[in-house]
DNA sequence: TCGTTGGTTCGAATATATTCGAACTATGGA
DNA sequence: TCCATAGTTCGAATATATTCGAACCAACGA
């Protein structure tokens, strides 16, 4: 497998960054490599099929989000954090501050 | 015109808003909010035939990114920054932060 | 060298969005 | 009351995304 395409930083988009930040799963994906520093696809895979996982990817590559490596017969991918933070200051981590469900304590005080 | 379904600020989603501000009209529609505080669909058409405007306009409105109230014969739309803001600190900043085009001192910055 | 593993690419089916004209609604003014 | 204005809603056409199986490819180990 060779080298991927990965745009440079100048080149990112905002509005390419926040589609591809839409999705579900993508922002799951994101969420994970925010935690655990680096994975491979299967390790994400969510028991989804391997050719919709790798469409996803592909996604978050092309938008800058997401750096995959190849390493022997797996690959890795890591978060771009600095990248896109250097690009767009403070996006992701608003978005990554951001827990999936909102806490029960911060809905009520939303409520009010 | 009877008022409008806004989402209370507890019902926004993540994904709907970035979706919402990952189309470059709505994100432009969003941006001129920001800037002049209240501005009726009219304003904000940018040539484009009515129905379509106001699609987007509903697109918004569902994710909690803009609030509109009819004023007599005209519909007035506001963005709802402290909503947002308090929903998702720093998102919308971060966002709104990031003008159309990149400076070109910031490119060359970037490219370095 | 052959099989396995991890992932990509292709193609087709399906789902979802966008666009726009046409018909409609509500308000305000003549 | 009649007309114009501002915007919504509907429906159809088109475009774009998502999903997934099947075929493929490269690297590694036996």
């Amino acid at each position: 497998m060779r080298p991927y395409k990965h745009p440079e930083i100048a080149e990112f988009v905002l509005e390419r960054v926040l589609y591809a930040l839409s999705d579900s799963i993508r922002l799951e994906i994101v969420r994970h490599l925010d935690r655990v520093e680096c994975a491979t696809c299967g390790e994400l895979d969510g028991g989804r099929p391997k050719s919709t996982v790798s469409h996803h990817f592909k996604v978050l590559r092309e938008a800058g989000l997401v750096r995959t490596e190849s390493n022997g017969t797996t690959h890795i991918n890591t978060l771009r954090s600095a990248d896109i933070e250097q690009r767009f200051p403070g996006l992701l981590s608003a978005i990554l501050a951001q827990s999936d469900r909102l806490p029960v304590r911060r809905r009520k005080a939303l409520a009010r």
